[in-house]
Parts: structure tokens; sequence; C-alpha cells
DNA sequence: CGCTCCGTTGAAGAGAATCAATGAGCGTGG
DNA sequence: CCACGCTCATTGATTCTCTTCAACGGAGCG
């Protein structure tokens, strides 16, 4: 493990450990107060996570948990013959990991180059059990990933393919399409297709309709504009 | 609404309101201290739900949440055209509705007659605000409903229809086979489709193949018997 | 220049949905 | 107690969507 793995070379305390933080006024840390952030900060450790790797196991032991700093990372659930899924994608300052619990439900892996801020399961839970604001941070953010993950079950059980690829594509057209431009699609085709729960012939097919029709187009293999929203978004609702 | 709906005669602090309930134990409220269980019970109402009456409206603001004391509920997510998808059951002891959120993401409806213990949103809130022990016992059944929630994007997305009834009966045999002498299904197969993401005729043929198959019978509507459970559970997991 | 990876396209097939009819319980009322 | 009607479940025939299998194409890179 330690030859994908590398720790910065500070770790705890720092003068500008925190205070440099890409994700500090984003992250869970954010609702603590000045005075509880040092302890927290001296059971954390900063790693780097090269992509394709995978922090935590489904199935396995809950050890860690993690602050993301920088980069994409898919949570997956997965068959015993391999088929997968993405049940979750989580950015910078997403908070990572089964806090509270024995095991981890899923997989987590790196899909880009990414950084962590890491905690043993064990401490930080301690450290949650004795700061309210920050167990109310987490309750919060948690409620609001179960209303994702509830939104996608009704993708995921009852909407076609072209439904499905338009929905991904107005939700990332959300986060990601600020001036209408278009926008460089984080993820490849398969992970489209793991996410959405088809192929990636099937995703890439449905892409090509929406191109000849006129909604998109598609000037790169990650590239994506939209050229008809209001289409776009009526194939995501109903067909 | 008021047709449909029917008060207790009691509500708030009652000589025996807390003491006498049914789930007093096992729901959220177990967490609170002696002391701090009376303020929450002068904001709580009891309310009799029929079958089929929905509680909360899918989009529309959250004002309720609630602990449920006897009965199923079901969660459910829906598209413009009417296709439903279960996202998930609630059973006694269980807690609905969605605070600290403005709204509520999914549909509330009771399958059986049930009763509930009701609180506004707002009066929740903050009391939950101010109760770290009732936060945190809510947090750990987020974090659980969130794995579960999980779990099932992989039956959705990545499970054929074998699997998925297979996965579902086991879930309830367990839930409800304390003898392994069979059990009475809590729901009709239109509601097992609208959990699996299939249709109500292909629910009926899987059931037939396996009950054809040796594996389980069904000796009425809602009764089954496993008769051979080990193959049940490599249905739900392989194919 | 050729290799590899990723995406696209085509043809064939499988699995589930749809459409349609039949059948079995169950409650109601005669 | 039985007949009726209603709801829910089963079964069959057909259609259609998506998957599977297979080949090709194109961009990036050594």
């Amino acid at each position: 493990m330690g030859m994908f793995v590398s720790f910065d070379n500070w770790h705890g305390c720092d003068a500008d450990g925190c205070g440099a933080c890409a994700v500090r006024s984003r992250a869970i840390c954010a609702t603590l107060p000045p005075g509880a952030l040092r302890p927290l900060r001296e059971i954390g450790r900063h790693r780097s996570i090269a992509a394709g790797q995978t922090l935590v196991w489904e199935g396995e032991e809950s050890l860690l948990v993690a602050n993301v700093i920088e980069g994409m990372l898919k949570l997956t659930n997965s068959t015993g013959d391999g088929r997968e899924q993405i049940v979750g994608i989580a950015y910078a300052s997403d908070f990572i990991g089964r806090p509270f619990g024995e095991r981890s439900n899923h997989s987590v892996t790196a899909l880009t180059d990414a950084r962590v801020c890491l905690f043993t399961r064990a401490e930080f839970d301690a450290f949650a059990r004795t700061h309210p604001e920050l167990e109310h941070e987490l309750l919060k953010r948690t409620l609001r990933e179960l209303d994702r993950a509830r939104s996608f079950m009704l993708l995921l059980g009852r909407k076609t393919a072209q439904e499905r690829v338009a929905t991904l594509l107005v939700d990332m057209a959300d986060r990601l399409d600020d001036e209408g431009e278009g926008f460089e699609l984080p993820i490849g085709r398969q992970q489209m297709a793991d996410i959405l729960g088809l192929t990636i012939e099937t995703v890439s097919r449905q892409l090509t309709r929406m191109k000849e029709g006129g909604v998109i187009a598609l000037p790169g293999r990650r590239a994506v504009v939209v050229h008809d929203r209001p289409a776009l978004e009526a194939m995501a609702e109903a067909a």
C-alpha cells in the first residue's frame, strides 16, 4: 500500500494547517468554532490519492473517514460477479466514509488524482460525539445525500435510457456549466454508464441521438455543449 | 383534510403519554434523558392515518416529521407521468419526514392503517438543535438509511428481475420469518413491483418460477414459505 | 508510425414491458 | 350459505428497449 500512498510532510497542528486549506470554508470543519479546530487538526492527516486507487473497500471494517480537499471520488457497490453501480460521487469539500458504524457499505475510489484530509474513524467518532455543531452539520449533509440517493432510485428503477442520460447531463450542466458555453464531463462513458445503471454502448447511443436531434453538441470526448436546454430538461423528466 | 384525519383525544403532557407508548424503547425518544422527554411530549401529537392516506407530498414544503407508532408507510418518488418508485418503507419506531430542510423529497403514504407521533418540523428542529443525544441518534439512523438506499441502488441499477425478487424475499424473511415456517408479505404485488423497479407481471412471473423450482411455496396471496433458503440467497446474489 | 485506450456503430438476441384475457380470493348482500 | 362483484394475481402473446457480441474509428502517446 505504501507505494501507492504518499503523505504530505506536515500533519497535525501546523502553523497554517487548516487556515490555508482549500476547503476550509466549505467542509464540515467550517462549523467548528476556532477553539475546536485545533484538536480536530491534530487527529487529521493529509493524503494524496492517485486516480484509480481505492481508499475504502465495500464490506470491510470502517476504519477511515475523510474530507475531500481536491479531486473526485466515486462510491460504488458491486455484485459478486463484478457488476458495478456508482452510488455517489464525492467532490472537494464533501465528507466521505462511514462514521458510527462497523462496516463500510461501499467502496471509495479516486476518479482523479485527489487529496483528502484523513481521520481514523475511532478518533473522528470520539471528536464528533463531543462536538454537536459538527454532528449537526454531518446530519444535514447526510440528509441531503439521502435525498439525492432516493431521487436516484427513481431514475434507476423507473426511467428510460434517454431520460437517464438527459438527467445526468442536466445535473452536470448545473454543476459545471457556469457560462452556458458548454462544459467538460468529469467522467468517461463507462462511469456515466455505472452511474446510470446502463451499458457504455447505450449511453453512447443516447448521446449520439441527442446530438443528431440538435439538443447537444459533442465537440470532444469529454466536451458537451447544450444547445437546447429546455428540450434536454423535457427529456430528463417525461420521455 | 379534517375528514381523513383523526386526532386522539390526548395531546401533549399526559400522565401516561410516553410511558405507555408502544415504541417508547425503540424510537428516537429512547435516547432522551427522562427530563428531556416532557418538553418533546408537549410538542408531539398522536394521529391516526388510514391506509392509503398521504401524510407528506413529494416536493412540498416540509412541515411535519413523526415517529411511527404502529403500521407501515411507504416513501415514494414519482415521475411527471405517474411512474412510481418506492424509495423506503417506514415501520413502527422509525422516524419519518425531513428535518432541517425546506422541502420533502418524497411522499409518505400509509400502506396500512397507522398511528404516528407527529411534530411540526419547526418545533422539532428547534428541539433537536438543543438536544445533541437526539441529533446523534437521528444521525445514526440517517446513515443507516443512506446505506440501505445505496444498496438498493445496486439492485435497481444492476440486478436482474430474478435477483431483485429473491433479494426482497430474503429481506422480508429476515424481518418477518422468525420460526422459519413462512410469513405473510406485508405488501401486495404492485408494491413489490414499485420497490423493485419492475412491473407487477414480472414480479408474479418470477415468484411463479421460484415456486415451480421448489424454492418457495405460495400458500396464499400474501403468504410465502421458503423451502430452500440457500437457493434463494444464491438467486439474490449472483443470478 | 504504430499502439493502446476509449468511444462509436452495427447486428443479433435476451429480458422485461406491454397488452389482453383469465382466474382466484374476499367482502357484500341476498 | 351461496351468489355476486370487486380487487388483485396469474398467465399468455407480442413488442420493444436495452444488452450483448463484434468490429471499427479516432485521439493521444511512446
